[in-house]
RNA sequence: GGGGGUGUAGCUCAGUUGGUUAGAGCGAUCGCCUGUCACGCGAUAGGUCGCGGGUUCGAGUCCCGUCACUCCCGCCA
């Protein structure tokens, strides 16, 4: 015997013509007609219209059910007159016509409402998150989540893939994010570490001869927000596999990536041999290693163009003289666009704290060609003529150009492409656009010390014959490393490791790390890796950003049950929190009091 | 740590050059309404204009400070 229903409310249809039913749901909208009112019920499958009138002794009472209220009903299921069915419905052919009904729950003046597509502030919606996660997008998008999270774990599977925990309480690492502290009680002063990822632990899986590892795995970092990163916590599909080449683990995450979105998405996959993009064509071409591929501009180099003579363009000339690089997009049969389209650029781009884009456009007069706009009169027509050559632009294109530092030329233009490429209304929203970014450098230079540093994972494997890598040019070594990038969204990165512990000592002195440190601050690694280590590699996409594509969403917020706001801050649950001062004494902890 | 945006009724927002008693929609409460699905109609209640200070005869509006939320930069191997 059923309690509380017989059927959900999505259920219910032709079929149940006559029957009696039991429903158990939310009260989402009424509409009262005075002496009908119809009242829709809502649980986690669907809404059910049913009725009542005021032939019914209990009309009164029902009328009165505020809102949100949890309610049983039992009723009749009834046919719809034809021109009173609602197709929106799964159950719009029929409704239910309420015999009797209790009150399973009650509830007050919603703070905000949940029947409604109407946009809250987050502070709101984060404080009664119960309450906003009834609503129904983002109630879809969790059971989203929840049901791509399923796909891949059965996916990885069926590949042999099986899923290993790891440890939340591990040791804090000197590399990367800041990390989450956690005080030891029974060891006083001393500290854990919440993992940033299960990195160590997943090579040592491999040491520990398992093959094929994949995990669901939570990530702590103590870093700021962005609308695509949560504070604290995240999810990435951790993925490492012994024996392997770069290659094969390409194919297995492909694959798995493919079958993914085209479960989850209507949406196109733009290539699904995702392209390869080595790291420094992608920083020349799309000024970042996480490009945007609907978006076809280009950036291109035309430093050399402001050494010519026929260049008058004395700014930029003096700063060319002085070490800077000129880089440019070129924007495809924009000669028709108003002034006001190339000055808003330009403005956008000095508000973006730059000194602007100069620009201007390819036009043909009395056979040659010229430029026409602000700067247009600066080149001769036979510089003209070499930027075209050099940028594949064509007559009636027009030309951004940024000068400075390379970092800042990159950033500047990176920016400048999705700027331009929006006002253009030429980005594809219904592709996914992936593409590798592969050959990442091994180092690259701290701005702050100019000292060399690891520019990812020190545990990376160098390209090239290991015994020949020439350490006086270390920021010519490349890595094994790779990333997975998707409409401009780093979706993972990952690596092939480096299992020998002698080359690894060579790699981490090249970065200003003794044998003695290395052995210290990575014992448990290199000891691992001291005993029969075999070649391994992995990856590992983040879970969340895959839903907040295939869930359109731009905001990681709304694909995430429980977040923390921007100041890492749980509104609802109230945390952080102060604590009794005798635990922080069992954890022989003082408060420094700020004045 | 820095920059931008926002903050007015329970919610979403409007509020003119600084000028009478700060408005609307939704929600709530009450009344009317038997085919709605954003039901309709009428009424009532509901405000520390984020907070503090200043300018002014007069501040939601202008100025200074501060707080909260958010977006971005820094940061994120």
């Amino acid at each position: 015997m059923k309690t509380y229903r017989t059927h959900t409310c999505s259920e219910l249809n032709l079929k149940n013509n006559g029957e009696e039913v039991l429903l158990s749901g939310w009260i989402n909208k009424k509409r009262d007609h005075g002496n009908l009112l119809f009242i829709d019920l809502r649980d986690n499958y669907g809404i059910t219209q049913c009725v009542i009138d005021n032939k019914n002794s209990l009309f009164k009472k029902i009328e009165k059910i505020p809102l949100e209220t949890v309610v049983k009903f039992k009723g009749k299921v009834v046919k719809r007159e034809k021109n009173t069915i609602n197709k929106d419905l799964n159950t719009g052919e029929i409704e239910v016509k309420i015999l009797n009904f209790e009150i399973l729950g009650t509830s007050k003046e919603l703070p905000l409402p949940v029947f409604s597509d109407q946009e809250y502030s987050e502070e709101i919606r984060l404080k009664y998150r119960f309450l906003d996660l009834r609503r129904a997008k983002i109630h879809k998008n969790i059971n989203l989540r929840s049901r791509v999270i399923s796909f891949i774990r059965k996916e990885m599977e069926s590949l042999g893939f099986l899923e290993y925990q790891t440890p939340i309480l591990t040791s804090s690492s000197p590399e990367g994010a800041r990390d989450f502290l956690v005080p030891s009680r029974l060891n006083p002063g001393k500290f854990y570490a919440l993992p940033q990822a299960p990195q160590q632990f997943k090579q040592l899986i491999m040491v520990s001869g398992f093959d094929k590892y994949f995990q669901i795995a939570p990530c702590f970092r103590d870093e700021d927000a962005r609308a695509d990163r949560s504070p604290g916590e995240f999810y990435q599909l951790d993925i490492e596999m012994s024996f392997v080449s770069q290659e094969e683990i390409f194919n297995v995450v492909e694959n798995l990536l493919n079958k993914v979105f085209k479960k989850f998405s209507n949406k196109q996959i733009q290539n699904e041999k995702f392209p390869k993009i080595p790291y420094c064509e992608s920083m020349l071409k799309y000024g970042t290693d996480k490009p945007d591929l609907r978006n076809p501009l280009e950036i291109c180099d035309l430093t050399k163009i402001f050494t010519r003579n026929d260049v008058k363009f004395e700014i930029f000339k003096k700063l060319v003289r002085e070490g800077s690089i000129v880089r440019a997009i070129i924007t495809k049969n924009t000669n028709n666009k108003s002034r006001s389209f190339f000055d808003n650029i330009d403005k956008w781009a000095k508000e973006e704290g730059s000194s602007g884009l100069a620009y201007f456009t390819f036009e043909k007069e009395n056979n040659k060609i010229i430029g026409k706009g602000p700067i247009g009169k600066f080149f001769s027509s036979e510089a003209c003529q070499e930027i075209i050559k050099s940028s594949k632009a064509e007559i009636g294109d027009s030309i951004f150009f940024a000068c400075g530092q390379k970092k800042d030329v990159e950033k500047l233009l990176s920016l400048a492409r999705d700027k331009i490429a929006k006002e253009l209304e030429i980005i594809d929203e219904n592709a996914f656009a992936f593409c590798w970014i592969v050959d990442y450098p091994m180092y690259e230079i701290d701005d702050k010390s100019g000292k060399i540093k690891f520019s990812h994972n020190p545990f990376s494997m160098p390209q090239g014959d290991i015994s020949k890598l020439n350490f006086d040019n270390p920021l010519d070594i490349k890595a094994y490393q790779y990333d997975i990038v998707c409409n401009g969204i780093e979706l993972s990165s990952g690596a092939i490791r480096n299992h020998i512990p002698s080359l690894m000592y060579k790699l981490f002195s090249a970065a200003g790390y003794d044998s003695k440190s290395v052995d210290e601050k990575f014992s448990g690694m290199i000891n691992a890796l001291s005993y029969g280590a075999p070649p391994h590699g992995g990856i590992a996409p983040g879970v969340d950003r895959i839903i907040m594509l295939l869930a359109n969403e731009k905001n990681i917020r709304e694909v995430t049950m429980f977040p923390l706001n921007q100041n890492a801050q749980d509104l609802m649950m109230n945390a952080p929190s102060n604590v009794e001062d005798e635990q922080l004494k069992e954890l022989n902890i003082n408060i420094i009091k700020k004045k």
